[in-house]
DNA sequence: TGTACATCAGTGAACGCGCGTTCACTGATGTAC
DNA sequence: TGTACATCAGTGAACGCGCGTTCACTGATGTAC
């Protein structure tokens, strides 16, 4: 049953786009082939006709994922310079929420593979890498219209890097214990906010929480 | 051969210790029980002497783990007023040092676990989250001992939190590009520890980098 | 435009390997007398 | 204290399952005429 070659191609984008999603969820080691392709509506069978193997479509999924993430983050310089300010704020509070934390299909990239992306291909690596760069420049750039232009440059950049680092610290920690401490979970998702707002101080608000 | 029970406790131990330098390194799924046993110098036929499965010796390698980082933490508070300064700053140089983004023996397990935590048993899920509060209690009260009593308590045990999930994220980050992009890795480790040092502004101190 | 045939995306069975787990066996230890 | 026997930590082969990968086959698509 041969198919179009523009069904085709339909279906090899369906596959990055689930994987992008299960492996997300569940680890590369935690979906096999025939979870991927079915999720993509087909059989197992058909799986070499569109990747090398597993490691290729593992790579090509990294990708996909970040390359979202990446785009959010870059459309932000599109914005006007007020609206940044939000956004960015926003944008915290929306990666330190329970929700988020709770998100499986759609985590952050960055975390859903930082911690397994040195045990995967070299080509998995490299996009890894490029994709977390590429965000990071973003990020900076959106954390300095937030900030303002206080200080160095450099200065700012730092200050971005380590502020992305303490919301990826926070989500790995609080997705560690959720289930078993759900309590220290959303404390650290709280505490982690609390530091990061531009005030520097601890805001009460804190997301319907007594 | 029969072994006598002193012994056998002894290889019990040994096979604890070694599981938690080797799962820490290659992660639960990257190291079978064979290997498990042989790095103890061992059999894989005698594990279920000693273990009711794999998963049960996952749950005490990662509580002995712990055990080890929260004692650590938990003798800061020994220490006179003034070293505990000097402690928490070197602590903090010390887990964002290349030299500890390498290690893999002896990686941190608040990072090395966290991640796969969550698709873990409940048995060491439980156990992290144990390790990871009495850690964050020990950690917040050494960060108490560096930054003086300035403010509310509540407030500098979010900032501690806060600066502990900057710690992770960056190990996490900087070790997800450490091969792709070494440049991009050590920088995360810089920019981190430079927004963390009391003094808050940027120290052009950075470990033997221009 | 219509016909004949090669192509190839998809199917489902099968292969082979690794790994968690089980099992029959060994022989020194620990214990009962 | 010495002897006889049961225990059980350790060994290595084997089992069974899951998973990545391969393969023979199908039949609609795409193409050559």
């Amino acid at each position: 049953m041969r198919i179009s070659k523009r069904q085709a191609a339909e279906n090899h984008e369906r596959v990055v786009n689930s994987a992008a999603r299960l492996f997300r969820e569940k680890g590369f080691d935690g979906v096999c082939v025939a979870d991927l392709m079915r999720a993509a509506g087909l059989t197992h069978g058909g799986f070499y006709n569109h990747f090398a193997s597993k490691d290729e479509l593992s790579a090509a999924a990294c990708a996909r994922a970040l390359a979202q993430s990446v785009e959010a983050i870059e459309a932000v310089a599109e914005l006007e310079p007020d609206r940044k300010r939000d956004f960015f704020r926003e944008y915290r509070r929306n990666y330190l929420s329970r929700r988020s934390r709770d998100a499986t299909a759609f985590r952050c990239p960055m975390v859903a593979f930082g911690a397994d992306a040195p045990r995967q291909s070299e080509a998995l690596r490299r996009q890894y890498a490029a994709g977390l760069r590429r965000y990071l420049d973003g990020f900076a750039r959106a954390f300095r219209a937030d900030r303002g232009r206080r200080r160095g440059e450099a200065d700012l950049r730092a200050e971005a890097i380590a502020q992305f680092a303490a919301m990826v610290g926070a989500v790995v920690l609080a997705r560690g214990v959720a289930k078993a401490d759900p309590a220290l979970s959303d404390e650290i998702l709280e505490a982690t906010l609390a530091a990061l707002e531009p005030a520097g101080g601890y805001s009460p608000k804190s997301e319907g929480r007594p």
